[in-house]
DNA sequence: TTAAATGCAAAGAATTTGCATAACA
DNA sequence: TGTTATGCAAATTCTTTGCATTTAA
């Protein structure tokens, strides 16, 4: 039921008396178009293809704009810059420390130390906003096999 | 059997064959005596009560150096700056995304999840490196409670 | 017409780095 | 004595802010 398309979150901003302006619009068509995990910097080399004079502080002030509308959401995968995606199909990272790779948590994956932080100290974990780190299984594998072969990146 | 006093972690950099220096000895000393979660900046004042002339860049590059040698390591309670701890006694946090409150994960709480992720993706999980945010126990009832009255903050 | 959004340049926080000097082993 | 560590200043990375100008509604 959450806005998914540019002309939804277009109409949406209206809806909250937002304005609908050049940047805001490539932006969000930027994000909508965006299958992986697009730091502030990322996004603003997309929407330059198109408008080649969108600043840098357009881009992070009309990111802030739509998490304070709860269209997106940023998620800190490391050590690095933030990523942004819609909030629509929020969900967990797990984040390979050795070779970066994001990986997708599985659905459900955080359900049971929820539960556990809710009834032990009555914490309500929000599990989106940091990744958890770790060893990819390749890069797990690697460790245990004793070699310090270099694997694959994605991101 | 990780050495915890100033002394035997001293003893033990010099088996490992870096050098003991004044910045050093207090770093470590300002660490052992230290129950919460310091920053870099906040051993350096630490440091500096006895030492003023010790400067930021030694304190990081001590605690790199620490932290390549087992003794120590960091952690991210949110977006500010790295906390650090004896690697000794190492534990998970939840951080009050409300209040900034850091509450110690109760033992055995990543347990489910990590065993879950190695599971269903092969990942291994290394619960420590970042914190998990959410809600700590008075400001989620704050917010049932339809208030949004501020509450404490800990760190 | 007017409040909100933008560009630009500058500031900010946290951390890292280059290089000459100092000090541990 | 020969590295290794330090201090200092400057650079880096990511992000935020102040302010004059532009633009959507």
């Amino acid at each position: 039921m959450t806005p998914t398309t540019v002309d939804e979150l277009v109409a949406h901003l209206r809806e909250e008396g937002t304005r609908v302006t050049t940047a805001r619009r490539l932006l969000i068509s930027a994000l909508v178009g965006e299958a992986s995990h697009p730091t502030a910097e990322e996004l603003l080399s997309t929407v330059r293809r198109i408008a080649p004079d969108i600043n840098a502080s357009t881009v992070y002030r009309n990111l802030e704009e739509l998490e304070r509308l709860g269209v997106v959401i940023h998620t800190h995968l490391g050590h690095g810059a933030a990523t942004y995606h819609l909030a629509e199909g929020a969900h967990g990272h797990l984040v390979c420390e050795k070779c970066d790779a994001a990986v997708e948590a599985p659905p459900g994956l955080f359900d049971a130390m929820a539960r556990g932080a809710k009834s032990s100290v009555g914490f309500v974990l929000h599990p989106y906003h940091f990744a958890m780190l770790g060893l990819c299984a390749d890069c797990a594998e690697a460790a245990a096999t004793g070699n310090a072969e270099t694997v694959h990146s994605t991101r």
